[in-house]
DNA sequence: AATTTTAATGTACACATGTTCATTATATTT
DNA sequence: AAATATAATGAACATGTGTACATTAAAATT
């Protein structure tokens, strides 16, 4: 399967277009392979030479969406230092970003579907905050494992986007990105009941 | 179909069995309703009569599982306030569980399983994070919205598990605990370049 | 334009899914 | 113990899954 093949092209577009017209009246875990390649007008037995699954096919599209957000989160990054004072440059462009695909992180984060693509984007953000970790925090390899500290705050911002997603989108990307400056000038959270 | 009809508990104690043996030998998702039925020498009409899938099965196991969870957890949180200095008390209780159970949770985290289990796991943490919260942060109510800060923390300690997972649960559970405590301590992780 | 390469199709097969319904077996109730 | 209630069974059916393979169609190459 050459991927320049006009052929291979047209079938995969087919597919690509049959999958979100059929997510318009039904949710992603509901489309069976067979209805697929239905309406795409095209064999199963092709289907399977280019998609394991109708998840594939969905996975493949959010690649190219994750790959948008990593644009969009790198440009202020560039320009910026990564400090608290500045951090909302860099943040806002993810919740901009969410909210602009919401129809697909609202399936992303859908309770029926598998961690897969939970990790995708798990993995992108980690990526990130990696990078930023590096450049300012270098001192702290010794004091915890790099790799706890990254996954803790990688999996807290998703936590934000998680509660976002289940209150329906209705906060304001500037309005999250302002609840997510405070609780970082919080020394912390749980040192209540001392201060 | 009545709870306490005998008939009715040795059927759900026959798959239930029946899924664990075949846990044994391969993943959640390449179990079959019919393969369980047959070990289980259930019919499977039976089966649908009581679960919907196969996961269905899996998530009331896990739901004692994670009953288990919040017994451990309850007890060094009633008997110490929630401060930097003991949240090790009531979290390790977390690490030790996950530790106890790890053959579940390996399942819960992987790639191919619905996002369910999180979410199931997700809830009881921030239902007790909750509780935490009201006792000690009632002033920060108007500063950021509290259903966010919950599902910020939250997920955050689900992100240590996460990436204990990972890492193949290699990390003591007495270490993860101390790298808890060195990131909560830190005034904020992303305050970098400026101090 | 003719040739070669290879993607797409059509058909078949064994098995799984989810549902229905009459029949049988086994609890519970009287 | 007999009567009643209901859970479990078995069979059937339409549909979906995943794979295999010979055939056809449409690309790329010469």
């Amino acid at each position: 399967m050459l991927k320049h093949d006009l052929r291979v092209i047209k079938t995969q577009e087919s597919l690509r277009h049959a999958l979100l017209e059929l997510l318009k009246s039904k949710p992603l875990e509901a489309i069976s392979v067979a209805e697929l390649c239905r309406l795409a007008q095209i064999n199963r037995g092709t289907f399977y030479s280019h998609y394991k699954d109708v998840h594939e096919v969905f996975k493949r599209y959010l690649e190219v969406i994750v790959e948008d957000f990593r644009r969009a989160y790198e440009e202020p990054y560039i320009k910026t230092r990564f400090k608290i004072e500045n951090i909302s440059a860099s943040m806002i462009e993810i919740f901009h970003h969410v909210k602009k695909y919401q129809d697909f992180y609202q399936i992303v984060f859908d309770q029926r579907i598998p961690m897969m693509y939970y990790y995708l984007l798990f993995d992108t953000v980690r990526t990130f905050m990696k990078e930023s970790l590096a450049k300012s925090y270098i001192d702290a390899t010794d004091r915890v494992q790099v790799d706890y500290l990254l996954s803790y705050q990688t999996n807290a911002i998703l936590g934000l986007l998680m509660e976002w997603n289940r209150q329906g989108y209705m906060t304001p990307a500037e309005e999250l990105n302002k609840q997510l400056i405070t609780i970082l000038s919080f020394n912390s959270p749980f040192r209540g009941g001392d201060r």
